[in-house]
DNA sequence: CTGTTAGCGCGTTCAG
DNA sequence: CTGAACGCGCTAACAG
């Protein structure tokens, strides 16, 4: 069968107990000569301890596990990518879980991440209102980390985000600036954390204009390339929009992700408003096909991969007791003006 | 300290394996009112058994590794989603790695997999020659599958494959239908198994249609967006192509996925050459963004999440031992025809 | 139908 | 410096 310590023991005619000390480069408790003598059958035999074991004598597995929507979405590819790089160097393993935003596929997740008894988990998942979740992680005193998903709870727990209200006010900030702007906020869905901070910072912006109700319109998509398209069509099409009349109801688009820019784009050029020249548009996340679309569509920078790679190295710290309190991190967006937009220079030259 | 089962039977008053019994579910030996009075236990207890210490009783860990590239890169990420969904229905736990297709970080991962006792491994990482990865796990006894990643030992071993030759010679024999083209071929690194495919099934078209020399020029890139757009702009300089002379050195560009096939269009559009007027493009996967992109581009199609999804199926297969001898699935790509062609209509009305 | 006894492979005392 | 013995939490025979 497969080999065990009690194999290269009994080969290097030590006791287990020898072997394991090496295994684990215990720096004293064994002479030199017989370290390299197990050393070298354990080169020779390709042994490799078994974790398992291991995990069930140290109480360590050293894997934790991440739980996304959807590791299809650019934006989560990487911040997965951050993780598992931050992970990866500290020796871990990662137990990979997509839960399409379901509360009920997450739960499962949860129990299936607590029988592999995994040391932590990153979790980005599903709505804010419902956190039993987390209190099965808490009964059974597995550390956690959120990562750009606050909930009511959240402020007592350990979090890496990224300040959506700010990157949000950027983008108002800027599609309010031009007098007569009349702004289509595609927002998430609503009950999500980021949805409402978003909404927040655009909300933020339009009373600080003092603008009127007929200036902002919010909508909710789900994060789909689809939803974006459809919703923005609906609108379109409710507002008995027609070419010839050059009578939109907006003139400028922000949503809540890239995406679903990229499904309200479509949606605009099927009915023939030009881009960014009657419509403005501007996206967030800054997936790397942002830059590649015509016109390369601006959008606000989250830093998702640093995200992950934070989220990652304090949840590790946690894991090392090395962090008593919980801590929040907060990375900031940034406005990124591409050709969905109006360029900065043409604004002021029209001042 | 956390709750075990010798807790439980403590409570129900029986012993660890009555209740071992009752936790999997064993048909029989179990009275029914027994099983009720534990069933309850468990559930206001909130129980559960922990994974490690029954992998390590029964040697299955339930757990299975994916040695991939980069989730960062839209292809792998429809695989892996294809294989988490597979596996999780089967209770399966998944291990992403990312090896950057360097072959020492994919030995590393082995190790780790290794460690974690996963019953299997769905590979798809670096080059084709250094095989001894495969060796290390079959000399452990672990099973594994190859997606997407034919090498020389994988005659013998299990896969799933996209007919990579035969996805070539759809696009090579549309872009050589009329006469006089000439083809750039933008090939993936060539020690891949895939970029010998492609380039046999584009070689193959080439003999087929008695081509001269000058009209296919084959080059290696590295499946990013930046090699793609850096060589087509590096060929189209050397080659001192003049707007005005219009003297391209191509007409037709097919690239071995989609990214380069963007990098590609960038240098095209860059030098003021227009798609797919002077010069038709041909990508590879059809990431989901293809369609999106203006115009939208023509591309081979394959099924990346089915490729995770039939991978994982096979590996389960093999690790319940229903399937005693290498098994081969070999899927087909599809050519889609978008904006980055001319259509075949058009050609029609030419002859 | 249920309890007892042994391990699974390893880490960790505690003697020697 | 080293070995024997025990335990991690659970499953799997074998008894009763």
């Amino acid at each position: 069968m497969k080999t065990t310590i009690a194999d290269i023991a009994k080969q290097a005619g030590v006791s287990k107990a020898t072997v394991s000390r090496v295994l684990n480069n215990k720096p004293e408790g064994v002479g030199a000569e017989t370290r390299l003598k197990i050393q070298e059958i354990i080169r020779v035999t390709g042994f490799q301890p078994s974790g398992v074991a291991r995990g069930l004598a140290t109480g360590k597995s050293h894997s934790v596990g991440l739980i996304i929507p959807d590791i299809t979405n650019p934006f989560y590819a990487q911040l997965v990518r951050g993780v598992e790089d931050a992970l990866n160097q500290s020796g871990f393993g990662l137990f990979l879980c997509n839960s399409d935003r379901s509360i009920e596929k997450e739960k499962n997740y949860i129990t299936l991440l607590i029988e592999k008894e995994v040391e932590g988990v990153i979790l980005n998942s599903a709505g804010s209102e419902c956190d039993c979740q987390l209190e099965t992680l808490e009964k059974n005193n597995i550390p956690y980390v959120l990562a750009d998903r606050m909930i009511e709870r959240s402020k007592k727990s350990n979090g890496v985000y990224v300040d959506n209200q700010y990157g949000a006010r950027l983008a108002a900030e800027y599609l309010f600036a031009r007098s007569g702007s009349k702004m289509l906020f595609i927002n998430g869905p609503a009950d999500l954390s980021q949805s409402k901070q978003r909404q927040a910072g655009v909300e933020q912006v339009f009373r600080a204009k003092g603008l009127n109700n007929g200036q902002l319109r919010i909508i909710n998509g789900d994060f789909t390339q689809e939803s974006g398209y459809q919703l923005t069509l609906k609108i379109l099409n409710d507002c008995g929009f027609d070419h010839n009349r050059k009578n939109l109801p907006f003139n400028a688009v922000f949503s809540a992700n890239d995406v679903m820019a990229i499904g309200a784009m479509r949606a605009l050029r099927q009915v023939g408003a030009s881009i960014p020249e009657e419509v403005e548009v501007i996206g967030f996340d800054d997936i790397e096909l942002a830059h590649l679309l015509d016109p390369p569509l601006s959008t606000v920078f989250q830093p998702s991969s640093e995200m992950g790679s934070r989220s990652a190295a304090l949840l590790l710290q946690i894991i090392n007791k090395k962090n008593p309190r919980p801590k929040t991190i907060t990375l900031m967006p940034e406005l990124v003006l591409r050709g969905t937009t109006k360029t900065q220079q043409e604004k002021e030259l029209k001042k």
